[in-house]
DNA sequence: ACCCTACCTGATCAACTGATCAGCTATCTA
DNA sequence: TAGATAGCTGATCAGTTGATCAGGTAGGGT
């Protein structure tokens, strides 16, 4: 077997890996601040500490490297909330959505730049937009509205379309951490602190629930 | 001095400030859709049916550019806000401020264009935010929070620091137009029609009035 | 009627963009 | 240990960027 390969090859070195992540990492935070067309491929490998051209050698493209950082986000965002859910098989729908609603709010904090992206792309038409919408915006808005759906069914949440409330609930919830630099020039202190998480979740919760 | 004009100099002719009107119009579009560095002169100037040359003439820089487009986007919302107020005056509190937000919230489905632009500028630091916050986001902050300390002195709304608040006033209300391409493949339908601005503007006055 | 200049443009600039290619080096395989 | 190749890079490409400049034209003041 030793010679024989398996079907499991591995053509790629374990350093590759590690810069694949890096570069991501770094994809992630540029595309975020600076949108598809501001942030520029040098900026990027400079932040990951690599050269430029080794961008195009582990990304085919400017365009599959951005979809590889949304791809990393969404896969964070995934692991929480499944996790979560999956941790509270048997508890009540409302004590779950409660508990869901604050992972979701608590995510945004530490990842607003999902937020921006899904901002910056969601303009008229695009590719890029399609492909967010369809391979991971989708997903979680089927799961969103369905939950709502049967928490309205109980009267748990005000009386509104899910779609609104689900709007109400992306809009609301990470838009005071998307904006964390306004909100500290503006207001003063920074909404990404443990106490100002916990007080944003509090309101969030309580106006979607009705401090049920 | 042969005529000792007065004060009044007219050194512009009519028809530049159609021209910049039109530039202005395009820059807002194309900041809004493609951010700062991501929209082209050439494209704003295409927009506006002018030469590339033409926004040089018309305007010092891309950023001069910028601030002009933004200066009109709130010189509309100023515009509304402040005439709604005034026509109001000697109605009861909790009346005026379920209409100041109906009219953010029709104002902000109308022209998404401004809440794209501040979560656009809203990074780590950056020039054109501090002007943004200084010049034009501060008045409006300090009224609206004011507003909610008086509403909350009378138990109109939930008991949430004022910043809060106003956050989840901002974050609630425009989301959902901001990502209305978004919003019409996911959920199938236009959230700037008549019909879904009205129950967004109620569900949004429900939550935070709790349907006083 | 004349001149002046506000208005607008084509041509062009240096700087920067994403992508490509040849070549170097360290690691894995045999 | 020798050969092969994955991993990474400097140099360079054509295309695009915001800005400048010289020049042309039309409208207004005298």
């Amino acid at each position: 077997m030793a010679t024989s390969s398996t079907t499991d090859e591995r053509t790629t070195r374990p350093s590759a890996d590690a810069t694949r992540e890096r570069i991501i990492a770094a994809a992630v935070d540029r595309f975020a601040d600076r949108s598809f067309e501001g942030a520029t491929t040098r900026e990027i490998a400079a932040a990951a500490g690599v050269s430029q051209p080794s961008l195009s050698y582990h990304f085919r493209s400017k365009d599959e490297l951005w979809r590889a950082a949304v791809d990393s986000l969404f896969a964070r965002l995934d692991a929480t909330m499944r996790t979560r859910i999956e941790g509270l098989r048997g508890v009540d729908l409302l004590t779950t959505a409660k508990l869901a609603v604050r992972d979701f709010i608590v995510f945004s904090a530490e990842n607003p730049q999902l937020h921006r992206i899904i901002t910056q792309e969601s303009k008229g038409e695009g590719e890029r937009i399609d492909w967010l919408v369809d391979v991971h915006i989708r997903p979680l808005y089927e799961a969103t509205t369905a939950m709502f759906e049967q928490l309205a069914a109980e009267g748990a949440v005000p009386d509104v379309p899910a779609p609104f409330l689900y709007y109400l609930l992306t809009g609301a919830g990470p838009t005071i951490f998307v904006l964390a630099p306004e909100c500290r020039r503006l207001a003063g202190f920074d909404p990404r602190s443990p106490e100002a998480i916990a007080t944003h979740a509090d309101a969030v919760i309580d106006l979607l629930f009705r401090g049920a």
